[in-house]
DNA sequence: AAAAAAACACTTGTATGCAATTGAAATATC
DNA sequence: GATATTTCAATTGCATACAAGTGTTTTTTT
Protein backbone atom coordinates (compact mmCIF):
# COMPACT_ATOMS: atom_id res chain seq x y z
CA UNK A 1 0.00 0.00 0.00
CA UNK A 2 1.82 3.55 -0.89
CA UNK A 3 -0.96 5.59 -0.39
CA UNK A 4 -3.79 5.65 2.08
CA UNK A 5 -6.59 5.84 -1.13
CA UNK A 6 -5.29 2.38 -1.99
CA UNK A 7 -6.74 0.93 1.52
CA UNK A 8 -10.08 -1.22 0.75
CA UNK A 9 -11.86 -0.02 3.85
CA UNK A 10 -11.37 3.84 2.78
CA UNK A 11 -12.93 2.74 -0.93
CA UNK A 12 -15.43 1.16 0.60
CA UNK A 13 -16.56 3.52 3.31
CA UNK A 14 -16.12 6.00 0.49
CA UNK A 15 -18.64 3.81 -2.05
CA UNK A 16 -20.85 3.30 0.73
CA UNK A 17 -21.61 7.39 1.73
CA UNK A 18 -21.76 7.91 -1.80
CA UNK A 19 -24.45 5.65 -2.11
CA UNK A 20 -26.35 6.65 0.83
CA UNK A 21 -26.14 10.37 -0.25
CA UNK A 22 -27.77 9.04 -3.51
CA UNK A 23 -29.83 7.70 -2.42
CA UNK A 24 -31.08 10.16 0.70
CA UNK A 25 -31.24 13.35 -1.99
CA UNK A 26 -33.93 10.70 -4.41
CA UNK A 27 -36.19 9.60 -1.38
CA UNK A 28 -35.65 13.50 0.09
CA UNK A 29 -38.77 15.20 -1.59
CA UNK A 30 -40.71 12.14 0.27
CA UNK A 31 -39.45 13.44 3.47
CA UNK A 32 -37.43 10.17 4.64
CA UNK A 33 -33.77 8.87 4.64
CA UNK A 34 -32.04 6.18 3.05
CA UNK A 35 -31.91 3.90 5.60
CA UNK A 36 -35.49 4.50 6.42
CA UNK A 37 -36.17 3.99 2.81
CA UNK A 38 -34.65 0.41 3.11
CA UNK A 39 -36.08 -0.47 6.42
CA UNK A 40 -39.49 0.32 4.43
CA UNK A 41 -38.32 -1.46 1.41
CA UNK A 42 -37.88 -4.62 3.21
CA UNK A 43 -41.30 -4.65 5.33
CA UNK A 44 -43.01 -3.79 1.43
CA UNK A 45 -41.14 -7.10 0.89
CA UNK A 46 -42.02 -9.07 3.86
CA UNK A 47 -44.50 -7.69 6.36
CA UNK A 48 -45.05 -8.36 9.89
CA UNK A 49 -41.65 -9.19 10.88
CA UNK A 50 -40.09 -8.93 14.45
CA UNK A 51 -37.80 -6.06 14.93
CA UNK A 52 -34.83 -8.54 15.14
CA UNK A 53 -35.19 -10.28 11.61
CA UNK A 54 -35.73 -7.11 10.15
CA UNK A 55 -32.58 -6.33 11.86
CA UNK A 56 -30.95 -8.90 10.47
CA UNK A 57 -32.11 -8.65 6.94
CA UNK A 58 -31.27 -4.66 6.76
CA UNK A 59 -27.89 -4.82 8.81
CA UNK A 60 -29.35 -2.58 11.22
CA UNK A 61 -28.41 -3.62 15.04
CA UNK A 62 -31.18 -3.48 18.06
CA UNK A 63 -30.16 0.23 19.08
CA UNK A 64 -30.15 1.43 15.42
CA UNK A 65 -33.52 0.00 14.85
CA UNK A 66 -35.14 1.21 17.34
CA UNK A 67 -34.32 4.84 16.52
CA UNK A 68 -35.79 4.21 12.87
CA UNK A 69 -38.57 2.56 13.92
CA UNK A 70 -39.63 6.06 16.29
CA UNK A 71 -38.84 8.31 13.61
CA UNK A 72 -41.21 6.04 11.09
CA UNK A 73 -43.86 5.08 13.28
CA UNK A 74 -44.49 9.10 14.15
CA UNK A 75 -44.81 9.53 10.91
CA UNK A 76 -47.70 6.86 10.39
CA UNK A 77 -45.52 4.97 8.02
CA UNK A 78 -45.07 1.56 10.34
CA UNK A 79 -46.55 0.24 13.93
CA UNK A 80 -45.13 -1.75 16.66
CA UNK A 81 -47.95 -4.59 17.32
CA UNK A 82 -47.41 -7.18 20.23
CA UNK A 83 -46.52 -10.63 18.88
CA UNK A 84 -48.71 -13.33 20.42
CA UNK A 85 -46.43 -15.78 19.46
CA UNK A 86 -43.45 -14.46 21.85
CA UNK A 87 -44.47 -12.01 24.37
CA UNK A 88 -40.63 -10.58 24.19
CA UNK A 89 -41.27 -9.73 20.70
CA UNK A 90 -43.16 -7.12 18.80
CA UNK A 91 -44.44 -7.32 15.27
CA UNK A 92 -43.43 -4.33 12.68
CA UNK A 93 -46.26 -3.79 9.81
CA UNK A 94 -46.40 -1.13 7.60
CA UNK A 95 -49.93 1.22 7.70
CA UNK A 96 -52.32 1.75 4.57
CA UNK A 97 -50.07 5.01 4.35
CA UNK A 98 -46.39 3.01 4.69
CA UNK A 99 -48.00 0.73 1.78
CA UNK A 100 -48.37 3.40 -0.60
CA UNK A 101 -45.07 5.29 0.71
CA UNK A 102 -43.72 1.85 -0.23
CA UNK A 103 -45.05 1.29 -3.54
CA UNK A 104 -43.52 4.86 -4.21
CA UNK A 105 -40.37 4.34 -2.57
CA UNK A 106 -39.79 1.06 -4.78
CA UNK A 107 -40.59 3.04 -8.26
CA UNK A 108 -37.66 5.59 -6.96
CA UNK A 109 -35.33 3.02 -5.78
CA UNK A 110 -35.36 1.22 -9.08
CA UNK A 111 -34.98 4.53 -10.68
CA UNK A 112 -32.18 4.81 -8.78
CA UNK A 113 -30.16 2.26 -9.00
CA UNK A 114 -30.35 2.49 -13.10
CA UNK A 115 -29.43 6.15 -12.66
CA UNK A 116 -26.36 5.70 -10.36
CA UNK A 117 -25.20 2.22 -12.18
CA UNK A 118 -25.54 3.97 -15.80
CA UNK A 119 -21.73 3.72 -16.64
CA UNK A 120 -21.31 0.29 -15.91
CA UNK A 121 -22.38 -3.16 -17.98
CA UNK A 122 -24.82 -5.39 -16.63
CA UNK A 123 -21.82 -7.83 -16.37
CA UNK A 124 -20.09 -5.28 -14.28
CA UNK A 125 -22.74 -4.58 -12.10
CA UNK A 126 -23.27 -8.23 -11.62
CA UNK A 127 -19.72 -8.85 -11.00
CA UNK A 128 -19.44 -5.81 -8.29
CA UNK A 129 -22.72 -6.85 -6.51
CA UNK A 130 -20.84 -10.44 -6.35
CA UNK A 131 -17.76 -9.39 -4.91
CA UNK A 132 -19.52 -6.97 -2.76
CA UNK A 133 -21.67 -10.29 -1.66
CA UNK A 134 -18.28 -12.19 -0.74
CA UNK A 135 -17.22 -9.74 1.52
CA UNK B 1 -35.60 -5.35 -8.46
CA UNK B 2 -37.33 -8.18 -7.08
CA UNK B 3 -36.09 -7.94 -3.30
CA UNK B 4 -34.36 -5.29 -1.66
CA UNK B 5 -31.21 -7.29 -1.00
CA UNK B 6 -30.37 -6.62 -4.51
CA UNK B 7 -30.85 -2.63 -4.33
CA UNK B 8 -26.81 -1.52 -5.07
CA UNK B 9 -27.88 1.40 -2.13
CA UNK B 10 -27.95 -1.56 0.33
CA UNK B 11 -25.26 -3.29 -1.12
CA UNK B 12 -22.76 -0.52 -0.86
CA UNK B 13 -23.91 0.59 2.79
CA UNK B 14 -23.61 -2.80 3.82
CA UNK B 15 -20.38 -3.09 2.51
CA UNK B 16 -19.18 -0.02 3.75
CA UNK B 17 -20.19 -0.73 7.49
CA UNK B 18 -18.51 -4.36 7.00
CA UNK B 19 -15.12 -2.71 6.10
CA UNK B 20 -15.51 -0.13 8.52
CA UNK B 21 -16.64 -2.18 11.64
CA UNK B 22 -13.46 -4.53 10.70
CA UNK B 23 -10.69 -1.93 10.81
CA UNK B 24 -11.99 -0.49 14.13
CA UNK B 25 -11.75 -4.08 15.42
CA UNK B 26 -8.30 -4.07 14.55
CA UNK B 27 -7.14 -0.48 15.66
CA UNK B 28 -9.21 -0.66 18.84
CA UNK B 29 -6.27 -1.79 20.85
CA UNK B 30 -4.72 1.62 19.65
CA UNK B 31 -7.61 3.43 21.13
CA UNK B 32 -8.53 4.78 17.51
CA UNK B 33 -11.56 4.59 15.43
CA UNK B 34 -11.64 3.71 11.49
CA UNK B 35 -12.52 7.03 10.72
CA UNK B 36 -9.70 8.46 13.41
CA UNK B 37 -7.44 6.10 11.45
CA UNK B 38 -8.13 6.79 8.07
CA UNK B 39 -7.43 10.45 8.80
CA UNK B 40 -3.97 9.86 10.57
CA UNK B 41 -3.26 7.73 7.48
CA UNK B 42 -3.51 10.62 5.73
CA UNK B 43 -1.37 13.19 7.29
CA UNK B 44 0.89 10.42 7.39
CA UNK B 45 1.01 10.05 3.65
CA UNK B 46 1.33 14.51 3.45
CA UNK B 47 1.27 16.23 6.79
CA UNK B 48 0.88 19.97 7.29
CA UNK B 49 -2.43 20.26 5.10
CA UNK B 50 -5.41 22.59 6.08
CA UNK B 51 -8.76 21.13 7.37
CA UNK B 52 -10.43 21.81 4.27
CA UNK B 53 -7.59 19.85 1.95
CA UNK B 54 -7.31 16.90 4.44
CA UNK B 55 -11.46 17.22 4.47
CA UNK B 56 -11.00 16.73 0.13
CA UNK B 57 -8.79 13.71 0.73
CA UNK B 58 -10.84 11.97 3.22
CA UNK B 59 -14.06 12.44 2.08
CA UNK B 60 -15.20 14.16 5.33
CA UNK B 61 -17.42 17.27 5.64
CA UNK B 62 -16.16 20.06 7.41
CA UNK B 63 -18.64 19.30 10.86
CA UNK B 64 -17.80 15.86 10.98
CA UNK B 65 -13.76 16.47 10.24
CA UNK B 66 -14.07 19.59 13.11
CA UNK B 67 -15.21 16.42 15.60
CA UNK B 68 -12.37 13.94 14.20
CA UNK B 69 -9.75 16.78 14.98
CA UNK B 70 -11.18 17.40 18.37
CA UNK B 71 -10.50 14.19 19.31
CA UNK B 72 -7.22 13.24 17.71
CA UNK B 73 -6.09 16.55 18.53
CA UNK B 74 -7.07 15.74 22.73
CA UNK B 75 -5.47 12.16 22.70
CA UNK B 76 -2.03 14.12 21.36
CA UNK B 77 -1.89 12.70 18.16
CA UNK B 78 -2.19 15.81 15.86
CA UNK B 79 -2.46 19.87 16.47
CA UNK B 80 -4.27 22.53 14.83
CA UNK B 81 -1.49 24.76 13.76
CA UNK B 82 -2.20 28.92 12.21
CA UNK B 83 -1.68 29.10 8.40
CA UNK B 84 0.78 32.09 7.84
CA UNK B 85 -0.64 32.02 4.60
CA UNK B 86 -4.59 32.36 4.53
CA UNK B 87 -5.60 33.46 8.24
CA UNK B 88 -8.53 31.54 7.76
CA UNK B 89 -7.01 28.35 7.57
CA UNK B 90 -5.24 25.89 10.08
CA UNK B 91 -2.66 23.53 9.29
CA UNK B 92 -2.82 20.06 10.73
CA UNK B 93 0.16 18.73 11.72
CA UNK B 94 1.18 15.28 13.31
CA UNK B 95 2.62 15.37 16.41
CA UNK B 96 5.80 13.46 17.62
CA UNK B 97 3.43 10.45 19.29
CA UNK B 98 1.08 11.00 16.33
CA UNK B 99 3.85 10.05 13.70
CA UNK B 100 4.53 6.85 16.13
CA UNK B 101 0.93 5.99 15.81
CA UNK B 102 0.62 6.41 12.65
CA UNK B 103 3.63 4.09 11.73
CA UNK B 104 2.11 1.23 13.64
CA UNK B 105 -1.35 2.29 11.86
CA UNK B 106 0.01 2.14 8.99
CA UNK B 107 1.98 -1.74 9.74
CA UNK B 108 -1.90 -2.65 11.03
CA UNK B 109 -3.66 -1.00 8.01
CA UNK B 110 -1.85 -2.66 5.38
CA UNK B 111 -1.97 -6.53 7.21
CA UNK B 112 -5.81 -5.75 7.89
CA UNK B 113 -6.06 -5.03 4.39
CA UNK B 114 -4.62 -8.68 3.58
CA UNK B 115 -6.84 -10.01 5.81
CA UNK B 116 -9.91 -8.52 5.14
CA UNK B 117 -9.01 -9.28 0.96
CA UNK B 118 -7.99 -13.03 1.59
CA UNK B 119 -10.89 -14.55 -0.42
CA UNK B 120 -10.16 -12.32 -3.35
CA UNK B 121 -7.39 -12.93 -6.17
CA UNK B 122 -5.49 -9.72 -6.90
CA UNK B 123 -7.17 -9.58 -10.10
CA UNK B 124 -10.54 -9.16 -8.32
CA UNK B 125 -9.51 -6.61 -5.72
CA UNK B 126 -8.32 -4.49 -8.59
CA UNK B 127 -11.34 -5.03 -10.45
CA UNK B 128 -13.15 -4.46 -7.17
CA UNK B 129 -11.38 -1.13 -6.78
CA UNK B 130 -11.96 -0.16 -10.35
CA UNK B 131 -15.48 -0.43 -10.29
CA UNK B 132 -15.67 1.31 -6.13
CA UNK B 133 -13.43 4.32 -8.02
CA UNK B 134 -15.68 4.78 -11.27
CA UNK B 135 -19.08 5.48 -8.87
C1' DA C 1 -11.07 51.29 -3.39
C1' DA C 2 -15.68 49.66 -2.12
C1' DA C 3 -19.08 46.08 -2.49
C1' DA C 4 -20.24 41.37 -3.48
C1' DA C 5 -19.14 36.68 -3.58
C1' DA C 6 -16.54 32.78 -2.16
C1' DA C 7 -13.71 30.06 0.98
C1' DC C 8 -12.31 28.53 5.70
C1' DA C 9 -13.15 26.52 10.24
C1' DC C 10 -16.60 25.87 13.27
C1' DT C 11 -21.29 25.14 15.61
C1' DT C 12 -25.99 23.27 15.90
C1' DG C 13 -29.54 19.89 15.15
C1' DT C 14 -31.01 15.53 13.52
C1' DA C 15 -29.99 10.71 11.86
C1' DT C 16 -27.36 6.66 11.87
C1' DG C 17 -23.62 3.11 13.89
C1' DC C 18 -22.32 0.47 17.51
C1' DA C 19 -20.73 -1.24 22.28
C1' DA C 20 -22.62 -2.04 26.60
C1' DT C 21 -26.40 -2.50 29.61
C1' DT C 22 -31.34 -3.29 31.25
C1' DG C 23 -35.71 -5.71 32.20
C1' DA C 24 -38.86 -9.01 30.61
C1' DA C 25 -39.85 -13.38 28.56
C1' DA C 26 -38.49 -17.81 26.48
C1' DT C 27 -35.44 -21.80 26.34
C1' DA C 28 -31.97 -24.91 28.13
C1' DT C 29 -29.89 -27.40 31.72
C1' DC C 30 -29.93 -29.92 35.53
C1' DG D 1 -39.72 -28.01 38.49
C1' DA D 2 -36.16 -24.74 39.83
C1' DT D 3 -32.19 -22.44 37.94
C1' DA D 4 -29.17 -20.67 34.45
C1' DT D 5 -28.66 -19.06 29.98
C1' DT D 6 -30.31 -16.92 25.95
C1' DT D 7 -33.20 -13.90 23.33
C1' DC D 8 -35.93 -9.68 22.55
C1' DA D 9 -36.72 -4.69 22.48
C1' DA D 10 -35.12 -0.72 24.24
C1' DT D 11 -31.87 2.78 26.36
C1' DT D 12 -27.45 5.22 27.10
C1' DG D 13 -23.15 7.15 25.63
C1' DC D 14 -20.01 8.25 22.29
C1' DA D 15 -18.54 8.62 17.19
C1' DT D 16 -19.62 9.70 12.51
C1' DA D 17 -22.72 11.92 8.45
C1' DC D 18 -24.58 15.83 6.78
C1' DA D 19 -27.64 20.07 6.03
C1' DA D 20 -27.83 24.66 7.49
C1' DG D 21 -25.93 28.54 9.43
C1' DT D 22 -22.09 31.67 11.84
C1' DG D 23 -18.07 34.92 11.86
C1' DT D 24 -13.75 35.84 9.77
C1' DT D 25 -10.72 36.41 5.95
C1' DT D 26 -9.79 36.24 0.95
C1' DT D 27 -10.91 36.85 -3.67
C1' DT D 28 -13.81 38.75 -7.34
C1' DT D 29 -16.40 42.04 -9.34
C1' DT D 30 -17.55 46.47 -10.37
Amino acid sequence: MKHPSECIFFNLVKAGKKASRFLKNEVALLGLTSIQTLVILFLFYQDEITSAELGKRTELDSATMAGVLDRIENMGLVARRPNHDDHRAISVCLTDEGQMMAEKLWDVAEKANTTFLKKFSKEEVVFLKGLLNRL
